[in-house]
DNA sequence: CCAGGGTCCGGAAGCGCTTGCGAAATGGCC
DNA sequence: GGCCATTTCGCAAGCGCTTCCGGACCCTGG
């Protein structure tokens, strides 16, 4: 037997008889041969291997990403290679610069990221399928809900109960370099005050990070500030919503009773504070992330580039943290 | 300018002059030109690739360590390939079986996992160099704080406070494939009472997966079951810590008034929580492993394969989740 | 001025696979 | 049973680097 029929019977399994396929199969068994994975990818350009890029791991939505990508990839038999930058502008440079450029993968999926100009034309010019979840306005086949519809469909529901002065937490990107979905929903909440015919006053907007204990300060910040209180809070992300319930808790409000609050994502933690939310499933979101990238690749040479936007689903989950407002 | 003089340039630099370097630095700049990572793998055997092994990301502990891994990595131009495998034994397997057998890694870390004796003889027989972190009796080179000593530290925090009857919520191992933390953390708890002469009852000990969710259920489990109440709850960790914190102000209990509560980990979000916690320093253990596993894998040919332990550090965090109490 | 020793560079042989191409074998049909 | 169409297989040429080895060159000291 050669070397030739036993790598065609290894990998795709055509051109070689049923027969020997499975003599093949049963020797590389028993022996424990796997065919190396360098030698393979040099001989055939196929690395079997994707690129995750993203900022940080810090936030719950992004690991959750990950964790759908890494299943996805796994089962097809795919490496998923990570790289971080952790606001480092030099990192990410290097990123761009050397490690994509070694020429090991075969696309790459980013997590909440805009590429710059420089960058997007770096990926081009490698010739890298790329796709990107949780950005907004990235410029190659982009995964994402609308981040304007989330927010404003937030902020609906709080109308349609009846609020009228409301109050929002968020709108503070990563250090710039990232991607804008907190512009998103901020200008989705003003879009919807501005539907209803709502005022939404500087007053009544607090920046935050997106971190529970960013969202805890801003809430204290926008709570504790003279003037006519908010009824209700759309906190941009669930970890500053559950920031704010601490918060408001703290000064002594009851949620919902005196002041309801909702926020985006459907984190973990949310079912546990009662929190109303938008659930955007970003495990599934990772899971499909992998899949679209995987036929990217095994479509022949990428002839057919998908650059269409494909719309995620999204969901209102109502639980204990909005009622409705008697006047 | 000959192919092999760009590649000493490129790589080592001695064996070459420095004009010359500097030249072929230069060029190589110019064009962006940078190896091709299967090549130069292919023919030097380096991959230039660790791989890190866990079971899921779903732990704070976890996505931390991992963060700390990827910057240190990135930092020495060293990719991160990441397997996870959710429960799935199949896909475990797999990985050893399968993707570690394809060559492609310089070396292993794995986060919170026990390895089988055929895991650990399958990755001797790779040669390849392994470290683990966050798990308790793993075989090669482990990175671990001792966490029979850490459960006792924190146990005997409460003893100190005059506390004399103690719960415990943990003890719940991830399906038992992975690794025995929480079994260690309940032996430290058993022996730190023991030596105070204090019982341990079984009404006082609920199981609890490492989550918020989880302890939260279990705390409400404890702290309503007929008989004598708990004074203080030492957690298995930080997210069980919180979820009781919680679960104990559900019930109407002031923390610390009337509960005390301990965890592990040094979670972020202990501090919005006022938890008193062992901090672990998790980000640090990950920039540490990866530094050990590079130490290991440029050793000439792990000749020096170290096999002792090597102690973390930890620190009690004493915030304001625990009191002193006056009997 | 020449020998000896260093330094620096180029040639060439792989690393372990994939794959196009042609040869061999197989099977079906008249 | 012979011939053609079809399947199945082996040969060999790379894939893009690294690195051993020998040769060219330069400098120094005698």
């Amino acid at each position: 037997m050669s070397i030739s029929t036993v790598s065609r019977a290894l990998n795709r399994g055509d051109q070689v008889a049923k027969s020997t396929r499975e003599r093949v199969e049963e020797a590389a068994e028993r022996l424990g041969y796997v065919p190396s994975g360098v030698a393979s990818s040099l001989a055939s350009g196929r690395m079997r291997n994707i690129g995750v890029l993203m900022p940080e791991m810090d936030r719950w939505f992004r690991s959750s990403v990950l964790a759908g990508i890494a299943s996805t990839l796994g089962k097809h038999g795919y490496d998923l290679t990570l790289y971080t930058f952790a606001s480092s502008a030099e990192q990410r440079r290097d990123v761009f610069h050397k490690f994509l450029r070694r020429q090991r993968l075969d696309g790459v999926i980013t997590i909440s990221m805009d590429m710059s100009p420089d960058e997007t034309q770096e990926l081009s010019r490698l010739r890298l399928p790329a796709i990107s979840v949780g950005g907004s306005n990235s410029r190659r086949a982009p995964l994402s809900v609308d981040d304007v519809s989330l927010a404003r469909l937030a902020t609906e529901h709080l109308i349609a109960l009846n609020h009228r002065v409301i109050g929002h937490i968020g709108g503070l990107g990563d250090a710039g370099i990232n991607c804008d979905v907190p512009g998103d929903r901020q200008r989705g909440f003003s879009q919807a005050m501005e539907a209803a015919g709502l005022p939404a006053p500087a007053s009544l907007f607090e920046p935050a990070e997106f971190t529970i204990e960013a969202g805890l300060r801003a809430a204290k910040q926008l709570l504790g500030r003279p003037g006519q209180r908010p009824t209700a809070i759309f906190a941009a992300c669930d970890e500053i919503a559950i920031g704010a319930i601490i918060a408001a808790q703290q000064l002594g409000y009851r949620i919902p009773e005196d002041i309801s609050v909702i926020g985006i994502d459907g984190h973990e933690l949310s079912e546990i504070y009662a929190l109303t939310t938008i659930d955007q499933f970003p495990r599934r979101q990772g899971e499909l992330a992998a899949n679209l990238i995987l036929e990217d690749v095994t479509a022949s040479d990428r002839s057919s580039a998908r650059t269409e936007e494909t719309a995620l689903p999204y969901e209102l989950a109502v639980r204990g943290s909005t009622r409705l407002l008697h006047d």
